[in-house]
DNA sequence: ATAGGACCTGTAGTAACTATAGGTTCAAGT
DNA sequence: ACTTGAACCTATAGTTACTACAGGTCCTAT
């Protein structure tokens, strides 16, 4: 699929490449996640296989979860060479504990949610379990 | 801890023994979710024990991860009587399967994460495999 | 009486886009 | 050559669930 000639190209066709929006694309232009691009004659954007890397970077590393902030905080790595590895890998990790915490707190949340739809589930109940539930004090 | 006779509240001491901000009772009021309270001489909001017991509903809710939207559901199904304790237990059921699919896919980025760090952690590789990893198209 | 903390309203800011309005430019068909 | 309509442009507002001001009033304790 990697082309050799890879033509130019208009911010439609880079975000269908990509697999975003194209207000995505304009919106990482204007907060200087991406490089402004060229213009053609009438002012459209028209974007180079850098341009494609970088999109390609950011939209991944968004999908592993990584904030814009943390993006940014990559592409600086990426930009400024002579960091090491290893600052790459703190960062990496850092967001890996984030990771983990949301897990745990949501698997926290499935125990109980779980257990109130159960115990709704029994069937002919006056009063709501679920909603009694939400209704007491909390600890 | 059941006060026998709860005084009237204002919004600080409202906010207190619910554990969240003035300002988030105030914008639950603004957007409908709590009611409009009384109001001193002076003009300050005056709590009583029907607002304290909604605002812990909605706090409950929200820390079970249900939407403002879910909990206005949730609220709407206790407010008019007659709606069946299955209408409450499809919600939780609906919102509980939110809750596994975000389990599910965070468990997916971790599985990736923590192989990136972990290659990454090799130690003296020339060219960092996170960055080249973010950097590859996707499949 | 006064100091200062708690309260008031109204507005703007946060994250990461998405959507809309109102207007150009481009490419294809006639 | 002309026209049509899709794709592009800018700028602004909306989304979620709050949070944080700014600039002013009220309450309470000394």
């Amino acid at each position: 699929m990697l082309e050799v000639d890879m033509p130019l190209l208009k911010i439609g066709a880079l975000a269908e490449r990509i697999g975003c929006k194209v207000e995505t694309i304009r919106y990482y232009e204007a907060i200087g996640i991406l490089p402004k691009p060229g213009r053609s004659e009438g002012g459209q954007r028209i974007y180079n296989r850098d341009h494609l890397k970088r999109l390609n970077f950011v939209r991944r590393a968004r999908n592993l979860g990584f904030t814009l902030d943390e993006v940014r905080a990559l592409l600086r790595l990426v930009d400024e060479k002579g960091h090491s590895c290893a600052e790459v890998r703190a960062l990496g990790r850092a967001h890996l504990d984030g990771v983990r915490a949301r897990i745990a707190d949501l698997e926290a949340l499935e125990a109980v949610l779980e257990k109130l739809v159960q115990d709704c589930a029994g069937g002919t109940v006056p009063e709501c379990p679920i909603i009694e539930a939400l209704f007491r004090e909390a600890d």
